[in-house]
DNA sequence: GTCACAAGAATGATCGGTCTATCTAGAGCA
DNA sequence: TGCTCTAGATAGACCGATCATTCTTGTGAC
């Protein structure tokens, strides 16, 4: 169906087997897509016993649902505090998101949004994947939303509904064309309706 | 991994078997994922004997690809056809574009979009499956650059992308959410975009 | 001596793909 | 209208590979 890609996975191999297994299984899930990579090959790249894996995870599911977990937390605390440092006004700092998204799909490891790509190649009627998703991406929602009110934006939820889907947007542009100007495009597009929700200075 | 959902996918036993193939591949390919998504299960599915698949497209691969490559023609038909069928101004079609969207992610047969999809759960360093996915959003972004030409917008081509990208950002939202009202979100943040760049009246 | 891990054999299910045998619809011809 | 030939479809057995998972044995650290 597809020629796997044969370049090493190097991780950390000082780590404990536990972080390791959640690193490679991460990024190869993300990169080469949850179906098409096995066991086998997880803990081959990982370097860590199969048994240690069924140990801490019972099933490859359970590894996937861990890996959803530990990398919404990890991107968001990312995110939030890259967006943060950008420092300014909040209406700065929204306008600083793109810009940061941006670095992310500069990165050599960037293959997409794992949530995004997990839910897309799983049965669309599955409830706890796509709950996942909702959560991490509700979370992100309500730093925008805070944000917006903070900068006084009329409709705060509203408007962070709208940069959300222009970084969901990006996410895939970026994925897809495998470049990072994606987050310029939405940069543009975010600042000009940010400059029509922001109240207009006396 | 997981549980398969029962529900039986009546495709029309009349069509010819490329035909029912190709819907019912499509559909399985969507809704469930690719990988996810056995021969066995596409030929139950369509009605069609094993052989004829493999006499028409080679392989599940070619099946793949002859059914991204309908959807898109098929998808941009009726995607172009009712935009423009909206009448009125070239701003007025390309603020017509959500609405039609949401008709779209209100088919109880949505399930994402395909291409977005299928580079989702294939290896990112594949070429070919991302090379269908940018001819087909190449497509759509001329379509939203022709509009933007000629509703005398400044630049066109980067209003383009940027609605470009509203677009695939409600595509992800709503097929992960499962609400059309995402396609509502992303209207308003296109209408904030396309008053600004729209020339002012005198 | 215990415990976590490594290493890998073994298992049953399922995968994509091949092969064969049978059936059917239609074309060409009488 | 009847006959034959043929191309394509059906149905399902079959194959080797690979899948996720389990089990067993060995080993090193504390």
């Amino acid at each position: 169906m597809q020629s796997q890609p044969a370049p090493v996975t190097e991780t950390d191999g000082t780590a404990q087997p536990t972080e390791r297994l959640l690193s490679t299984a991460k990024l190869l899930f993300c990169r080469d897509g949850i179906h098409a990579t096995g066991i086998d090959r997880i803990i081959a790249e990982s370097g860590v016993a199969r048994m240690t894996l069924y140990n801490r995870f019972g099933s490859k599911e359970g590894l996937l649902y861990a890996v959803l977990e530990r990398e919404g937390e990890e991107w968001r605390d990312w995110f939030f505090s890259a967006v943060e440092a950008a420092g300014g006004t909040p209406a700065q700092k929204l306008k600083a998101v793109f810009p940061v998204l941006r670095r992310w799909f500069e990165r050599e490891d960037y293959f997409g949004c794992a949530f995004i790509n997990a839910v897309a190649e799983h049965d669309k009627g599955e409830t706890r994947l796509r709950g996942l998703t909702l959560k991490h991406k509700g979370a992100v929602l309500e730093f925008f939303g805070r944000l917006a009110r903070e900068a006084g934006i009329n409709a705060p939820d509203a408007l962070a509904h709208q940069i959300g889907l222009l970084m969901d947007g990006a996410i895939v542009a970026a994925m897809v064309t495998q470049q990072p100007a994606m987050a310029d495009h939405a940069a543009a597009a975010a600042g000009a309706i940010l400059d029509a929700a922001l109240p207009k200075a006396a």
